[in-house]
DNA sequence: AATGAATGAGTATTCATTCAT
DNA sequence: TATGAATGAATACTCATTCAT
């Protein structure tokens, strides 16, 4: 469908770009479209991006509920949850990267530039991931701490991590790159003994 | 002085509304001078920011500098680290927001926006925070881990409460907020035995 | 067509205001066109005057083509010359406003500030003279002096005259004033006694 | 005194960068003043370039009273006069640059950007030539053509011939060009016969 | 629905001019 | 008188948005 190639077009024309410095005519013109047809289907530049992102955190999203929040175990869920984050972003940078960006930017023209669906999908990622750590901890098998806190910092290692690896080459195979923040990871979420630190990776 | 002045109002402009939705003539309106005057102070908006940006990320090296890495003992060093990020965030959130967006943003330009001063402070900073815990892991205190992942995953822990604290507010005092970060943080960073979890927190 | 009606507009402005004083706007109003509308159509106002003055030069060029440079014979070719620079000025005085002026300015930026066609299109109409003057020593009908000079004064000639007459009025007829100018041109490039003076100007 | 050192400035920049491109911080510059100063001698920069213009035709219409306009043989002064009008332009071809420039150009701001001193003594310059021609004419040395248009055909000669050994380089010697160019304009202005060609040159 | 020419508000930047010191 | 920092009007150019076809 129209709408959906617009879609495609221009999230790679605002990957690309970033908001400020992508042109509607090049969205048209990545699209194959002229420029009022753009405006057939989204009301404005704004729109056009805010749905982008949009898109994008709900297919994040999507993965992480098929993958990680539908698992049980918190453990097993605190992995899964590990490896997609790191995994994925390493095969979807693009997307990652504007996954990462659900926080204000000083590039960003407003305070709150991401779109209420964009932010509701976000407080629901933190929900989803603090109630792994509450079962987790429930069980005796995670620190008994902070949930939100420990959900954040794990949050922010993955964000700072996947920003580095974009940033950076690596000649490290991935899987030993996610095997080395996973027994971070771990010896920060689990409860010291608890199958920690050295099985945990295997 | 003038030049002070404008970085000054340029700071809270950029801060207010970002670098693309900001205007020079705000810019001026806030500093009370002629767009002119900007003009003879910095030759360009893009160079204005850089300043700023600079300014910004020196300041707060220069605190860490004097507040941490001058701290020859590892452990010491760590918890200094945790709360002159977290409470120096909190007192100077603008400057905060900027220093951690020393990363490219989906709003930016360029895949490297900010001034080569700005970036050469963050890799030392990465570098120095590296060191301690390279020390930290030498003197048996810290987890063998890899430190420069270690590094990042603190760095990230620090982005994304800082940020979760300016966006919301918490009616938490500050310094019990601190705490419950600092727990779960030392219980990543440190060997587990050494004085964690309990006591390390008084 | 609009890029016709545009050119046109920028002719008025540009030969009433010169380039510096000329702004976008001025021709936009006169074209009765946005000033984005100019910018469909060209992508500056340096390259919009280039183009003004490419077609000026051109279409004397043309005509001086059909009714000159194509007259075999150097003494009608000559006369010729002389009437189309006088007359065609006098009917076209804008146009020879700028055909004049492919010479450095004081206004000018540049040494070359006129478009490399343009510039092209003078040689190529010196050369055009000079083989006239040539071609008329040659069967010494001209007088036997340096040919780029004679046709450099000839040129001067036409310059000033029209200037004088674009800016002064006159009550005498073209006519005569053509037929006065013409009687000491061939004096000055004729050889004495190839019917000169008198009955050449009939 | 320092209105003449501005002045001095004034003419090097003007020439240098025409009028439109010329700033007046760059006089100041030039002449080691402030900018302020520059105001308190000249009311704008309009002002102070047509002082430079005036000043500039002032020295080249005092040069030919005293080497051309004095000189009472008609035929003696044509020849003065060509010679000054080729050698001084090749001396001072700055000079030149302006004083040909007493012509509105495409370039100009305003229909008649110079100054009326400076019109008027382009108009007095006119009259001196017409006074020996007419004279010229009256002893039946000159063609008995129309003065004015002699006049006018001269200096349009000296107009484009000068330009063009400012633009293009020669490598002939200045004296062979003056004869050559010479030949041509004796051949113009004087009756044949009369001392016309060869010998006259000599 | 699709088009893309036309629009014109918005912005960075320049520079002649002023005026307090 | 000399200064030069401050001024702000002026202008080229961009680009989101509209609308007649």
């Amino acid at each position: 469908m129209h709408r959906r190639e617009i879609l495609d077009a221009a999230e790679r024309v605002f990957v690309r770009n970033g908001f400020g410095a992508a042109t509607v005519e090049q969205v048209a013109r990545e699209a194959d479209f002229a420029v009022g047809t753009i405006y057939n289907f989204f009301e404005s530049k704004r729109k056009l991006f805010e749905e982008v992102m949009t898109r994008m955190a709900s297919d994040a999203f999507a993965l992480l509920e098929e993958r990680v929040f539908s698992e049980p175990d918190p453990m097993k869920a605190l992995k899964a949850l590990i490896e997609v984050r790191l995994v994925y972003a390493h095969e979807h940078s693009d997307l990652c990267q504007v996954f990462l960006e659900v926080q204000p930017s000083i590039e960003t023209d407003l305070p709150h530039p991401f779109p209420a669906d964009c932010q509701e999908l976000y407080e629901r990622y933190l929900a989803s991931v603090t109630k792994i750590i509450k079962d987790g901890t429930a069980r005796e098998v995670f620190r008994a701490v902070d949930p939100l806190y420990l959900t954040l910092c794990l949050e922010g290692a993955f964000r700072v991590i996947n920003t580095h690896w974009i940033r950076k080459g690596s000649t490290e195979p991935l899987a030993e790159r996610v095997a080395g923040v996973t027994k971070i990871l771990l010896g920060m979420v689990c409860s010291p003994g608890t199958g920690n630190p050295e099985e945990l990776t295997e």
